[in-house]
DNA sequence: ACGGTGATGCCACTGAGTGCAATCAACGAC
DNA sequence: GTCGTTGATTGCACTCAGTGGCATCACCGT
């Protein structure tokens, strides 16, 4: 016999997303995720640093794919490109199939200010990792956390696109696109 | 006779920087705050909206001098020169003579991750005033995010090196440095 | 059998932030 | 001059996030 049922981890994300989605952020307690978890409060906080985490609970593991990605990508391509095409192809392998749950998270977090601050956060996170990448391939201190936010305001900008109602493009199509456009720009 | 000692809104401001200073920000109690400036907890809440805002404190205004600067140039030059101009022109206006009072509350910062997170929301409304300033001089819509994003990058690369002992150089000179270290990278 | 490990639970506590009502100098209307 | 209004301040009570410490007890290796 089990002393708990398992996977407490996925059930507190579960049943705080669920309630995310029903009543929004501010107005769900830590108390009422634990309760529909089947878990005490206390256990929320062994298993999330805080309530604003699990909503982004295993973002840094894609961060890792967007870094080796661009360390892969040949010398000489400049920088900005470099990152580009790192966060294109982590998109096509990350991203894609999740559209649905993406755009619920997304109108959670657009409803909740707290919550993206938290999300200005893990930005600044995943442009520090392109940075990292790209300094690793010899762009200067400034050239590499330049182009790393440049790159992490294009991923963005192409995902509230991506998100959009009615959008077929797939995420890398959009990233290249605002990648041209401010080129061009 | 005065029923109240005048300018609340900035005893609390120093009260509060001068207990960040000494203490650091998390062992800092709004009730000691409120205490320092002779004032009751409450009065804190009414001018300020919570205790991280007291640390950016009129960050406000100098975003609306940086956006004007952008308007202002010329027609024809492309978006990131343009807020890259803005910015060099706002910060010899606004920043240079206050680099003590820098130093201390980038230390203060730096030593709290809930400061940090408040920062990064800063950031992103600078980027966004300054994306909507390259809107209105007919940049495309991506184009001025991720210009607006660049240029704020560039901003704080510059300003990390302004504030380091022993800069002498203007923090605009530093500004001019980033820009031609990204576009060279 | 047994001691260690780690996930869970319980309790009490601090401190941020809020809602509401009361106070009372200053000020303008008349 | 009186009077009603305004607005900054206060005090109180409350909710809730997050923490620290300790107890519990299945499971696992020895």
């Amino acid at each position: 016999m089990v002393r708990w049922e398992p996977d407490a981890y996925g059930r507190l994300r579960d049943a705080a997303l669920s309630l995310f989605v029903e009543q929004g952020f501010e107005k769900t307690t830590v108390a009422q995720i634990a309760e529909r978890a089947g878990l005490n409060r206390r256990t929320f906080f062994h298993h999330f640093a805080d309530k604003r985490e699990v909503v982004f609970a295993g973002q840094l593991a894609s961060d890792d794919l967007i870094a080796t990605e661009i360390r892969a990508q040949p010398p000489g391509t400049d920088p900005l490109h470099a990152a580009v095409a790192g966060l294109m192809l982590a998109s096509d392998t990350l991203y894609e199939q999740y559209r649905e749950g993406a755009i619920q998270l997304g109108a959670v977090i657009a409803a909740s200010p707290e919550l993206q601050e938290r999300e200005m956060v893990k930005r600044a996170t995943l442009a520090d990792t392109i940075a990292a990448a790209l300094r690793d391939r010899g762009t200067s201190e400034a050239g590499a956390t330049v182009s790393g936010w440049a790159a992490v305001a294009m991923f963005f900008v192409a995902r509230n696109r991506w998100n959009q109602p009615g959008n077929q493009r797939p995420l890398s199509d959009l990233i290249d696109e605002a990648h041209k456009e401010f080129l061009t720009a």
